[in-house]
DNA sequence: GAGGTTTTTTC
DNA sequence: AAAAAACCT
């Protein structure tokens, strides 16, 4: 390496902040302090993300915990460079030149598109003679390190969660923050101003900071404020859709300001004391509160092993369901103008807010599913606009549940009755009331079904059905027609394209495997975030016209090429979250090394070696294929595996009902027999 | 306290 | 809808 020259600064090692906005229990940040001199590294490379660059209340918050985190770095001496960027991987590059140093130390994130960015950085950097060390910070476990006892990995969340709490060692414990940083020279490394916000976001953001305090220091607060408050009675209050009693830790977990680990060693702490005292709803409060805990470290194990879960469902017997492609009710949704109070009220508190209780994702996700039958990235995508824990291993995790689209998930024929639900989450309707003011003086007798109620009790309300409050935009009994329907259509479907491959005949569907995604609407049909919400919502009513939506096209123009008309399966379209894209030329080369970006701490090897073996020579296989040249073919490397995970699915009987016995009658589950059987049939 | 019912939960 | 848990006799 070149010496640092005349700054002095070399030997230094670079820390690379992601989603890991913390100093404390921060273990590439700690590993850096030991071995010299550090330099801290944020870069800001949104276009990246493809479909998901971050939604503005996403951008806020980030913007704060930044600048909180700079602050922390700076008081402990060290420097803190922030880069904006359009490849990340360039940009460190820059930096670990400009800086001479000779390490970089970061941090895994395991959602699909750090997962291809991140070996990539590991090997330039490498290649540049730079010592590249990763760490767990993000999680209680790696994925790779909870297996069943065959050493393959879990299908379901409740074997996943079990393990996890039965594993032969106990998660890495806490570690404090570092007492004093040594600075790397920064004098030939420039900062860029980072901007994340435009002038016409501020004035929403400005709402924002009544409620939330990001920051690593404001996260540790909440979660020091719930462990020793709201935890105890978690079991209890759980199930209202209005309380303060959620740990509203997700956006701090999100960006890593809070360690889980910190979060779980606390709770576990609680839980021995509730124990000890007998007290048993204390005790069970943890154990629920752990869960979903455990759900969040579920969704990365879900994206580690299948990292196209984002986009594509993990069974794959919905490929043929034919969603209902209707911009209105779409937008009726994102609206809160469905009809359904509770859904309603929902989506405004989400819109107003950025946050949903977690019960009432559940419904208006189920909602948008089961009853209209909008194709679920579209609200995945809405959610990640929106929400301020936004979270796309998460989110896709919740989402596909919804669907039916994983082992354990929903089933694919049952419907939620949103009144069944409101009376059951919002008993006295209060919270109806809060978000729908125009139905605030309806009595709760009627608040989660206004479509029955008498006409004088209405007009006693001031409700006027279709005028100031919609009628049900779908009934609930033509949803379960028309969802019966669809999924006889999709029995067909698949049957026929059963045959077809049988018969060696698959023209139509192409050699493609996958399902083909349905494009996300168009800007044009979205309307434009014009006006900030001044007002509180809460206690101001306003006309439903009146209610705001924020926009999607934020996103969608920052996808170059994307073409967004062909939203009907061609069989040529490409998958349009480009995951694949501009991210890795050599897809065979990257399979054996990606490997390698995570094991650099002596982690147990299990059977990820074994499926990445298989991956690799599935890969190189099906790289000659047309259909990847076509598509720029990258493709991370757990792929394939995910093809056959969701094809052997397929494979069953008629798939559904049948995941139960999966395992017993498809032991190589991880592994990829019809990839390659499929990937000929083109 | 075994056996049958109702309620709750399902990621 | 089905399983688990809680609640009855």
């Amino acid at each position: 390496m070149p010496s640092g020259g005349g700054g002095g600064g070399g030997e230094c090692t670079i820390v690379w902040i992601r989603r890991d906005l913390r100093v404390e229990d921060n273990p590439a940040l700690a590993a850096a302090v030991r071995a010299g001199p550090v330099i801290a590294v944020f870069i800001w490379a949104p276009e990246e993300e493809g479909h998901y660059y971050p939604g503005r209340v996403s951008r806020w918050w980030l913007m704060h915990s930044l600048s909180q985190l700079q602050s922390s770095l700076g008081s402990l001496g060290a420097s803190f460079i922030t880069k904006r960027s359009t490849d990340s991987v360039l940009s460190l590059i820059q930096v670990v030149k400009s800086t001479g140093a000779t390490q970089l130390f970061f941090n895994h994130l395991y959602d699909p598109i750090s997962l291809v960015r991140d070996h990539r950085a590991k090997e330039s950097l490498t290649e540049q003679g730079i010592v590249v060390r990763t760490f767990n910070a993000d999680l209680l476990y790696e994925p790779w390190e909870v297996n069943d006892d065959k050493g393959r990995p879990f299908n379901t969340f409740s074997d996943f969660w079990n393990r996890c709490l039965s594993m032969p060692y106990d998660p890495a414990a806490p570690m404090l923050p570092p007492k004093r940083i040594i600075s790397g020279d920064v004098s030939r490394c420039p900062s860029d101003t980072l901007v994340f916000e435009e002038e016409s976001e501020k004035g929403s953001n400005a709402l924002l900071a009544r409620a939330w305090s990001p920051g690593w220091s404001n996260a540790n607060k909440a979660l020091t404020t719930f462990v020793n408050g709201p935890l105890v009675e978690y079991s209890v209050n759980r199930r209202k859709a209005d309380s303060a009693t959620t740990s509203f830790l997700s956006p701090h977990l999100h960006f890593g300001e809070v360690s889980v680990r910190k979060v779980f060693h606390l709770a576990r702490i609680k839980q021995v004391l509730w124990a000890n005292e007998g007290n048993k709803a204390g005790e069970e409060s943890v154990n629920l509160f752990l869960k979903s805990i455990g759900l969040r470290e579920y969704s990365r194990y879900i994206s580690f092993n299948h990292p196209y879960s984002h986009e594509k469902p993990l069974l794959g017997q919905i490929k043929f369901f034919p969603w209902v492609i209707d911009e209105n009710y779409f937008k009726a949704w994102r609206q809160g103008r469905t009809g359904y109070p509770l859904v309603d009220a929902g989506m405004r508190e989400l819109w107003a807010t950025g946050w949903l209780h977690d019960r009432i994702r559940v419904v208006v996700s189920s909602f948008f599913v089961k009853v209209l039958q909008l194709p679920w990235r579209w609200g995945m995508k809405y959610f990640w606009d929106t929400l301020l824990d936004a979270d796309l291993e998460s989110d896709a995790l919740g989402w596909q549940y919804i669907s039916g689209t994983i082992p354990d998930g929903r089933d694919f024929d049952r419907i939620d009755n949103p009144q069944v639900e409101g009376y059951k989450f919002d008993p006295n309707g209060e919270y109806v009331r809060r978000w729908l003011p125009e139905l605030a003086r309806l009595p709760t007798e009627w608040i989660h079904h206004p479509w029955s109620a008498p006409g004088s009790v209405l007009q006693a309300a001031g409700v006027e059905l279709g005028m100031n409050y919609p009628l049900p935009i779908v009934e609930l009994d033509a949803a379960k027609s028309r969802l019966q329907e669809a999924l006889c259509e999709m029995w067909q479907q698949e049957t026929a394209w059963r045959a077809s491959i049988e018969n060696g005949t698959a023209e139509g569907l192409g050699d493609s495997l996958e399902e083909t995604p349905i494009a996300f609407p168009q800007d044009s049909q979205m309307e434009v975030d014009q006006e900030p919400i001044r007002n509180n919502l809460a206690t101001n009513a306003r006309r439903y016209e009146d209610q705001m939506v924020p926009t999607l096209s934020a996103s969608l123009q920052r996808v170059e090429e994307e073409p967004s008309s062909d939203r009907n399966s061609d069989g040529s379209s490409r998958p349009e979250v480009p995951t694949d894209r501009a991210m890795n030329p050599q897809p065979g080369r990257q399979t054996l090394n990606l490997l390698q970006t995570f094991r650099n701490n002596n982690i147990p090897q299990f059977n990820i070696n074994l499926g990445l073996q298989n991956a690799h020579e599935s890969t190189a296989e099906s790289s000659s294929s047309g259909r990847r040249e076509r598509d720029g073919g990258v493709v991370p490397v757990w792929s394939p595996s995910t093809s056959s995970y969701s094809e052997q699915y397929v494979g069953e009987d008629n798939g559904i009902g049948s995941s139960s016995s999966y395992l017993q009658t498809h032991p190589q589950s991880h592994q990829l027999i019809s990839w390659r059987r499929l990937s000929q049939a083109g």
